[in-house]
DNA sequence: TCTTGACCTGGAGTCCACTCCAGGTGCCAC
DNA sequence: GTGGCACCTGGAGTGGACTCCAGGTCAAGA
């Protein structure tokens, strides 16, 4: 099986080798593989999780979250349900993450215009 | 003029008493009026400052920018272009945030399908 | 064989953005 | 005029998520 060092799997996943040192000690990440020698060597297991954990990450799950998430991974078939749960709740915040912003935008396209259109310095 | 308590623009703003303290410490907050016995009070102005650094703040600008651009503000109307810039750049990086998380949407709600089809363990 | 760079460990340090605290004062209703 | 709550200050503390460090090891090329 394919295997890669922690600088490739840095450069893959956009997360630094002490972030994913971090990761494998608090538990994020697990069954990393080693060398005779103690090097860590990741597998395309290894990567898939990273992979989703940075989507996690970058839609602001908690490391904490993460972490139970991986636990419910970690324990079979029996606790699919409750994944699914997790992710299906965190979908839906994502989903008004993505309406926050947008009304966010909204008001910052606004002063955009005004600002455009060259008025006073209050802040209207 | 109508002014505010710190409570009432807490309430009206979802900054906290100690948040706007914060803030008119570091100088985000400019020009709080204050009673003869010291208490301050929050005018308009105030007000659509702080609807605006929540757009920001909320949208992930780091108060250090936010400070830059109260100071553009603060400077009058000869740096009204520079404000604008700033505004645009971020009004962009709010645009790819957004593209982002839809990204990242995509792969959580194929992980749904995928737990919601009942298959193994594996992080596939 | 030697050098050099990537990697190892445990633990301390950093950064950001607040949040809390102690000790004191203002103000309004009763 | 007094009780009690909202508010004041400077400064210390917190939480989350890394990031850095010292001191040592591994491994591949010259």
């Amino acid at each position: 099986m394919i295997s890669y060092s922690p600088a490739e799997v840095s450069q893959k996943t956009g997360f630094s080798i002490d972030t994913l040192r971090y990761y494998e000690k608090i538990g994020l990440l697990y069954d990393v593989g080693r060398t005779a020698g103690g090097r860590r060597r990741f597998d395309e297991n290894n990567l898939n999780l990273l992979r989703l954990l940075r989507c996690l990450r970058d839609t602001e799950m908690p490391i904490a979250d993460m972490l139970r998430f991986v636990q419910l991974l970690r324990a079979g078939d029996e606790r699919r349900r409750e994944r699914l749960a997790v992710l299906r709740e965190h979908d839906s915040r994502v989903e008004e993450q993505i309406a926050r912003l947008r009304e966010h935008q909204r008001l910052i396209r606004h002063k955009i215009e005004v600002y455009t259109a060259a008025e006073s310095t209050t802040c209207s």
